[in-house]
DNA sequence: TTCCAGGTGCATA
DNA sequence: TATGCACATGGA
């Protein structure tokens, strides 16, 4: 896929490795907007605006290399959709998919979002996460930036629970004074069974969660995250009528076995083609 | 009305 | 170590 980058813009010719819809409503990410004719995204303090072209795509930006990382635009997802396609249960997911690519998120940001994530449906986690944008984040121009992690920890547990967050307002309450601001990009240099370790003994974040920041935000494509999706898919690819269904933990061994260093992107294609009933 | 959603924390055995 | 349950909330 070719691009060229300006000062406030970066232009995409062609489009088979990049849809912006299955980008963005690929579950990854919950920080966007569809505007009948473009997408606004998200992304800690930044905004980009993404309109199809007959070419390709045009995204307007003041922070065009920020996003150019964003969009993880200088890996070749051509290539390993080829190695993932020869795994059979993948080929229709990919096919689904193709325009998907992971998004390189910021790191703060990725673990709120993926704490309120928790047992919740996609459009409440949105809004959860668009109120905390507007009550706590700073004004940058025509919308608000996520919060820093000082202004969440002005915020209450009655707070939190007022914008929806229900029983998971204790979470971000407690989570927000477990770490200070270096300590996510200190934990960049662990290794990811140590960073995982790290990470659960987090408020609020258990093994999935994990998994979604290690993925999502750390970039590690070694993770596959287990949710109610992917175990639907295990169940109905991986066990015979009669076989016992294993837990998360042996579902996300077995597919980490499997899938080896393309586990996050596998993880992507099968969870979004799950949960659009088109598998 | 009941079930479900990108699960986690905690008690119990 | 493994299993079971409670936990807010809103849409289907």
């Amino acid at each position: 896929m070719n691009y060229v980058i300006g000062k406030d813009y970066i232009e995409i010719f062609g489009k088979e490795d990049f849809d912006i819809k299955e980008i963005l409503e690929c579950g990854q990410v919950f920080s966007y907007k569809f505007m009948g004719d473009c997408y606004l995204a998200y992304s800690a303090d930044k905004k980009a605006k993404v309109t199809e072209t007959s070419l390709g795509y045009i995204i307007k930006t003041n922070h065009p290399n920020y996003f150019e990382n964003y969009f993880d635009l200088k890996t070749d997802y051509g290539k390993i959709k080829e190695t993932l396609s020869k795994f059979p249960i993948l080929k229709k997911p990919i096919d689904f998919g193709k325009g998907i690519r992971i998004l390189k998120q910021n790191l703060f940001e990725t673990l709120i979002s993926f704490i309120v994530s928790a047992n919740n449906n996609i459009k409440r986690i949105q809004m959860i996460l668009e109120r905390l944008r507007e009550k706590l984040g700073s004004k940058v121009g025509d919308f608000y930036a996520f919060p820093t992690r000082e202004q969440l920890k002005g915020a209450s547990v009655e707070f939190f629970k007022e914008i929806g967050a229900g029983y998971r307002a204790d979470y971000l309450y407690k989570v927000v004074r477990q770490i200070d601001d270096n300590t996510l990009n200190e934990w960049q240099k662990l290794d990811t069974k140590d960073l995982r370790n790290k990470l659960i003994s987090l408020s609020g974040i258990g093994p999935k969660v994990a998994d979604c920041v290690l993925l999502f935000g750390y970039g590690r494509q070694d993770v596959f995250p287990v949710d109610t999706w992917i175990e639907k898919m295990y169940v109905k690819f991986y066990c015979s009528n009669s076989q016992i269904v294993p837990n998360r933990e042996k579902i996300r061994e077995n597919l980490v076995k499997e899938f080896g260093n393309l586990s996050g992107y596998a993880q992507q294609y099968l969870f979004y083609s799950m949960r659009s009933r088109e598998v």
